[in-house]
DNA sequence: CGGTATACGCGTCATCAAGC
DNA sequence: GCTTGATGACGCGTATACCG
């Protein structure tokens, strides 16, 4: 291939503390871009590779602009970037904006050709604008970002972390006697409900309530289960809160470099005008 | 230093949608 | 129709900041 876009890694390199970590810190306060990884940007050219500052976290679909600090990247026409994460999204704020539209597809190979889109893009049915615009006001599916999110390294941690957890919770289960059949249980009651399925209630001839172990079983497995569900699902929310938060800054800084480029045209053409 | 407000995370329940 | 995962809503406990 012509180009090449590499991001770093989860690993935040230049020394860039991991975003989900600090998640908490940032809270109620003003959202704030955070640097998460330096990607490499491969010209194929005689040009040296840049750096540009991916801010969003490594591993989803991103907002990637340059830095005011780092040298803007110029790509002349006919460069091909490949990208690894689907649907993201390329700025340069200094000097001549270049937006890429990456296609829904990961290693997808697009021409940066200046201003907007691929033709690949450019050739569906719905505008890249649209799309982008969709992207920032249709309800979040966290499902369909946890795809987004390199689904290798998400089920590596599920199975390390999720999968030891459930160890160990289901090790520590405590499930009700085993009822005897002869002892003259009856139906009392249909207790409380486990987001699912009633627990029906006995009691014996002392009037001691049980629950067979088969449903206090599957009611403790259906709870556990949940608990680690609403856990990743917060955990999910929070990580597209936070790439809200990051696009907004994104978007705030492209906003401004449009403005003041907009208003050195102006001064610009005020001078050609009185020459 | 104690009381209060606020933010945050967690567990649980209810509900929905997808898969079988 | 049942099962199961995802997610909103609710209540609770804890940590932190603020104030008198």
């Amino acid at each position: 291939m012509d180009g090449m876009v590499e991001e770093n890694g989860t690993s935040g390199a230049a020394g860039v503390a991991d975003p989900l970590s600090s998640a908490g810190s940032s809270a109620g306060g003003a959202p704030h871009v955070v640097v998460t990884s330096i990607v490499q940007l491969t010209l194929p050219t005689q040009a040296p590779s840049a750096q540009v500052q991916s801010v969003i976290q490594p591993n989803q679909q991103s907002v990637i602009q340059t830095a005011s600090n780092i040298q803007p990247v110029q790509l002349p026409k006919g460069n091909v970037i490949l990208v690894t994460k689907p649907s993201s999204v390329i700025h340069t704020t200094q000097g001549t904006l270049q937006t890429l539209q990456i296609k829904p597809e990961p290693n997808t190979i697009l021409s940066a050709q200046g201003q907007s889109c691929s033709d690949d893009s450019c050739s569906d049915d719905e505008s890249p604008k649209r799309k982008y615009r969709e992207m920032l006001t249709r309800r979040p599916s966290y499902r369909k970002i946890l795809n987004d999110l390199g689904g290798a390294e998400i089920a590596e941690n599920r199975m390390g972390t999720k999968g030891l957890e459930n160890e160990v919770s289901l090790s520590s289960l405590s499930f009700a006697p085993v009822i005897p059949a002869d002892s003259g249980l009856h139906t009392l009651a249909v207790s409380g409900t486990a987001g699912g399925g009633a627990i029906v209630q006995y009691a014996n001839q002392d009037g001691q309530f049980y629950v067979p172990e088969d449903q206090t079983r599957k009611r403790e497995l259906r709870l556990l289960k949940n608990r680690e569900a609403a856990r990743e699902c917060r955990r999910k929310k929070k990580e597209y809160i936070k790439c809200l938060e990051n696009r907004v800054a994104v978007l705030e800084n492209q906003n401004k470099a449009l403005i003041d480029e907009l208003k050195s045209l102006k001064e610009l053409y005020c001078q050609q005008k009185t020459e």
